[in-house]
DNA sequence: CCGTTGCTGTAATGAATGATACGGGATTGA
DNA sequence: TCAATCCCGTATCATTCATTACAGCAACGG
């Protein structure tokens, strides 16, 4: 496919080391076990660790407090206090130019796939109304009947992720996993009150437009969520997600799918008449004592 | 309207300035003339001046150490201790979402959410260097062992996403699923070649700790998906993504581990030496004849 | 002009921090 | 498998730090 760089993750480099998280990234190879955790624990959220007292720092990292001294000495730093210093200037140069630095992330993006992936979930967005996402969420919120999820190949994960935070927001939900027996068997349940939401993005499978098909013809309303090129499951879908997919990869993205679940579960859980709430704690009260 | 979920970073209200600097603002007024010039010392280059000690903050701001924290002490802290981390606190809020002001001035994204995860992934890749990522494909490259996958309660989809992709690309790879007992049996196999993909995010369960340890004392590398708060399996892992998880929702987003996730999965498949043409076309023609 | 009040700096103290020496333990190479 | 090396954590030390007490000083009102 299309290669953008023979280096792979190619970001703008500005040379070497000139500042403290550059010198860690050439260093960080060369280090033992435990002061590479404390390089990672620095860099998780840099530089607000490092500004902390070595006792805390070595705690976020799991590490004693010698191997934090240890790991900015290797940085070629005399003491704690220099290390400190170093970070402290970068922190005031950087917050007294927040504005150069701000449109220089939003111009470049880390790398080609990052840019591509945050485009299709700005794009799918654009394309979804409000109102879109508003019918969808009332209905899921629907509680005469049951919600059924099922996915392919590789968004039946994303189902299953749906499937993880539906029931508990919900009662009455079933993530029809993998098999296909397992599919026909439920489909005898299923009836007018009943809501399906399918994943299924190219190659379409065609045990999904099956299982679509039948649920159809039981009445039951079905949310897709496919890619822009729609699967031929939207002519029986009673809501449509189309999400672009396309990456520079050999692989296509269900980000912008993601994002778009995680959404509705998210205006989901607010609703007025939702009880996520209650049933959040009923569930947490079950499972700790 | 948006609940920000419980956050390590919250802490307590000191009236009803929302930042130092507003509290400074409201209070310099009636300041003594020491003080008054302690604030604007404070000021002239918020906030480092106030993360640094007591004496070095006395003499940027010609006065002396006591003076100093009298000047905190009338902000209403109770000890210096205090004031640094409530100005810690809100430089780690403002350095975790430094990108949200760029796109307040350009286009305003359709809704928080979407702002929140493009945000998330765009900060997640900001603090993941190249040479982390090359290392994280090279050892998932390894053909001498093999790749073992397993997730949380909301995780676990991503492990069996990234797992559907990677046994393709290569042999050798298992999703352990759910099942405690499925996960203690496969232990007995881990290896020094071999490799196991963790995702973990808040909150963090106690079985996937237990599974680290176990497969790190058999000599099996860990390469740790987890939050930016850090999983306390990071004390074990040879690798560590961090990614930024929080939205304005009652969940946490899972979208910035995906999209690393899936970058990964590009790399790997356009890697030289790696066979995944050749596996792919030799999977379809074993599905479709 | 004097007494009072309040602000500020000097000095002393106890706590906490960074730094170091040493021994156990893991890892690597033969 | 064994030995050598390196790594890492516990315990200890010296230092620095924040904090408090106290005295000098200026400002203000009587």
């Amino acid at each position: 496919m299309i290669s953008y760089s023979s280096h792979p993750f190619v970001k703008p480099d500005h040379g070497m080391a000139s500042s403290v998280a550059e010198l860690i990234a050439e260093k960080t190879d060369a280090m033992p076990a435990g002061e590479r955790r404390a390089a990672q624990a620095l860099m998780a959220n840099y530089p607000i660790t490092g500004l902390r007292t070595v006792a805390e720092f070595s705690a976020q990292a799991g590490v004693s407090p010698p191997t934090i001294l240890r790991f900015v000495s290797r940085l070629g730093f005399q003491n704690y206090a220099d290390f400190q210093a170093r970070l402290q200037n970068e922190l005031a140069a950087q917050l007294q130019s927040p504005l150069s630095r701000a449109t220089d992330g939003a111009e470049t993006d880390a790398t080609p796939f990052v840019a591509a992936a945050v485009d299709n979930v700005r794009e799918t967005f654009r394309h979804l109304t409000d109102r879109q996402l508003s019918a969808i969420v009332a209905t899921l919120s629907n509680r005469r009947g049951h919600v059924y999820l099922a996915g392919g190949r590789f968004t039946d994960p994303v189902a299953a992720y749906m499937a993880a935070h539906l029931a508990i927001i919900r009662p009455g939900v079933l993530h029809l996993s993998g098999q296909d027996s397992n599919r026909r068997d439920r489909l005898i349940d299923m009836g007018r009150n009943d809501v399906i939401v399918i994943f299924d993005i190219r190659r379409y499978q065609d045990s999904l437009l099956h299982l679509a098909e039948a649920a159809h013809k039981r009445g039951a309303q079905i949310i897709l969520f496919t890619d822009q090129w729609l699967s031929p499951i939207a002519r029986y879908a009673r809501h449509v997600v189309a999400g672009r997919t396309a990456v520079p990869s050999a692989w296509d993205s269900v980000v912008s799918l993601l994002v778009v679940a995680e959404a509705l579960m998210s205006e989901l859980t607010r609703k007025p008449d939702s009880d996520a709430a209650r049933r959040i704690s009923a569930l947490e009260s079950l499972r700790e004592p």
